[in-house]
DNA sequence: GCAACAAATTGGAATGGTTCTAAGTAGCAA
DNA sequence: TTGCTACTTAGAACCATTCCAATTTGTTGC
């Protein structure tokens, strides 16, 4: 048996199995990280597997989402969308275009903010969003071609 | 004609008229501010006017948002919930009991988040949730009573 | 007061993302 | 091979929300 790479051993260690659907819906995810909805996921895998079901996405992205391999992030009551950046960080909402943005956080600032919590209060996560217009073609392009992004 | 007051007076400012149905939803949603869904303020409301619709507690939450009068919230894909704190704040969801706590921000914390945005990111709202799980029962017992809450 | 107009409410149908269900398929273990 | 379990699939079901068309209500000018 050769050496599993990251999402088979991540599915294993849950005890799942690494099947086709699994790693070209991951594979999916990790290729263009524009924050796709499982819509947006199911037309993207259909290229290479047009036998696949709306059904098998949605639960493949709930089983990568369980073995913390990518992230889901609702905007309002929007469709949700998924995010491989496992990093601490905030999104970025753009009302114009409807895009997504990763935003950094220095580890000071997250601490900053889980220290405003009163005595009794214990955070597993916080979510951070900010909605409002970008305007940098620079970082926009450096993100389609999945490149090193604003925030990672 | 008598001084308005403030939900009057915000309907008027944006051509609106004060309704009974506008007036009875506004004042459930200040009376128990534990963050009630539509179908909360639903049954709330019908203790008082039996004969009003989903559909127009529904139109008023949303003349409401509009107004500035009350905030929506939403957790993941959750129904949305409604809360009267109009100063910034964040939300904690307490996964055990369901329930939503508000959390205040420091000033300068916020200004602190909002100075991560890179260059070309023009931010119109923040907005920042916690989960994980809360057992504090004084601060509970004083938010039910309507009473000053750990945030406001 | 009364017509005429605009705003608001209503019940029910429609929408749409997501989840459920039951049946079929595939891989692993004795 | 037989059995077992995990996984996939199509389609139905779900449910918060929105839409629609028909009233009802309120307001304004006469």
């Amino acid at each position: 048996m050769a050496a599993p790479d990251a999402l088979a051993q991540r599915l294993a260690d849950s005890g799942l199995r690494s099947t086709p659907q699994r790693e070209v819906i991951y594979d999916v995810i990790l290729r263009k990280r524009d924050h796709p909805t499982a819509d947006e996921v199911y037309a993207r895998v259909r290229a290479d597997m047009p036998s696949i079901s709306l059904a098998t996405v949605y639960n493949c992205l709930e089983t990568l989402v369980q073995c913390d391999l990518v992230r889901a992030v609702n905007f309002e009551r929007a469709p949700t969308r998924y995010c491989p950046n496992l990093h601490p960080h905030a999104h970025f909402h753009d009302e114009q275009s409807g895009s997504i943005h990763d935003i950094q956080l220095p580890a000071e600032l997250l601490e900053k903010i889980s220290s405003v919590l009163p005595a009794g209060y214990d955070a597993k996560s916080v979510q951070i969003t900010f909605r409002g217009s970008a305007s940098s073609p620079r970082l926009e392009s450096a993100e389609r071609r999945g490149k090193a992004q604003p925030a990672a």
